[in-house]
DNA sequence: GCCAAATGGTTTATATTATAAACCTTAGTA
DNA sequence: TACTAAGGTTTATAATATAAACCATTTGGC
């Protein structure tokens, strides 16, 4: 049976990745009302993203508030893909 | 988003789960060589998947040997197939 | 102007989980 | 008898997810 990848594999790491395959851009804020996630969960779980190389996340501000936009990159939707190949031979479809 | 049976969402129990959905039944030497998995782990996840009343575990003799058989029950069939709608929502399927 | 509360996060501690190592029991076998 | 193998289980450890506690800035009320 074909290996999941851990990264994806992960309730709030796949919501997020899942969510950004289908926008061009979401902030911190919107991920984690989307996600229903803790901010400090969410945090951590960017992080990971990130390092990854699945996504980039890029601190600005907005008029005066801080601001973080996240993108998936290339690697991220291809390793997106990939997981859900691999998924779908568990699920039969 | 949809929240995913955190029972289901591991690796090793799902591909349990995704086997016993398409056989009638099925040793624990035959999991643990179509899973890959150690003995010790595919023992303590066959555990909670058992005491989740998503799979029954009979633990008889062939031969002299011990044999221990598994299927899934009607409430893991439901399970999984919740989680398989569940999934979908954040693969775009 | 000053204090309280809200916004937008990050860091760190904890609880859970997955995983493998070590172990047990019985059977065959040299 | 004493080894090895088969078929597991129990327990210890490593990894992970998660939230609690914290920090910096900003906004609103008085």
């Amino acid at each position: 049976m074909k290996e999941l990848n851990p990264l994806l594999h992960s309730q709030l790491r796949l919501a997020v990745m899942s969510i950004l395959m289908n926008v061009e851009e979401a902030d911190f804020v919107y991920l984690k009302e989307k996600t229903e996630s803790t901010a400090g969960n969410l945090s951590v779980q960017l992080d990971k993203l990130s390092s990854a190389g699945y996504i980039t996340v890029e601190k600005g501000t907005s008029g005066k508030r801080p601001r973080t936009i996240c993108s998936i990159t290339p690697e991220g939707i291809s390793a997106f893909e990939q997981y859900v190949e691999a998924l779908k031979s568990y699920l039969n479809l």
